[in-house]
DNA sequence: CGGAATCCTGAATGATACTG
DNA sequence: CAGTATCATTCAGGATTCCG
């Protein structure tokens, strides 16, 4: 059939598109549900793995844990681990993840100039 | 049970602090899988359907439309629809979702600058 | 041409229980 | 304290079919 090397093809070309275009792998990392609650706090220096899951309320651990771990492989933060009774973790921005917090400023910044016409125009559609 | 209630006030603290937190209202909006590429493919001018449907050669018809829907319900795009045999529609940013191309490009700007370093890190993680 | 409606699967996420 | 392991669930998103 046509239609699967149509599918193949589309396929290849998106994973193409990916491959080159940096920006929507950074998507899919700070799109995260939990990545950019991370690096806000993270921002403001490091924090026990009991201080992150405390600030960021409803974090599962599972959830807590997994994006640390993504965020580790990806060289943005750090993970210390010393070695006492009970252990103790720290996490931490790497300079690479410190590069990214103004990025996340400015997504703020935009956010808080712009979503409240979003919302409106939102509440505008949804009431038709 | 008090399990009980900690969940609910943590799920309570969350909607308040998503309510108050323009800037996740944003990544939610901006992280999805395909919005990000609409919006740069209609930063070039207004296209229709069948040309987004091609300049995004891997995004099915579902998605397409649903995602612009989105779009349009956030005021971020325009929907004209021009009545002739057969129809033809039109989708255009609003000046809402222009003022969106900068924040992209600078998404994109960091995504040139920096991706490579991610990419290398998680090359170095992941051989270990 | 530009969708809408339906069905379906895998991946993301959460809850729960257990551990060095 | 800082997780891991497992199970259950939800849901985004793709395939397919039909329509004005």
């Amino acid at each position: 059939m046509t239609t699967e090397h149509d599918r193949d093809r589309a396929r290849a070309a998106y994973d193409a598109y990916l491959a080159e275009c940096p920006a929507r792998h950074l998507l899919d990392r700070i799109g995260d549900k939990w990545v950019s609650l991370i690096v806000s706090a993270l921002a403001d220096g490091p924090q026990r793995y009991s201080d992150l899951s405390r600030r960021i309320v409803s974090v599962s651990q599972k959830m807590l844990t997994q994006s640390l771990r993504n965020l580790e492989r990806d060289g943005l933060v750090t993970r210390t681990v010393t070695p006492s009774v009970p252990v103790r973790v720290d996490y931490a921005l790497t300079p690479l993840g410190r590069s990214l917090v103004p990025l996340m400023q400015a997504i703020k910044a935009w956010a808080e100039e712009h979503m409240d016409e979003v919302l409106a125009a939102r509440a505008r559609h949804d009431e038709r």
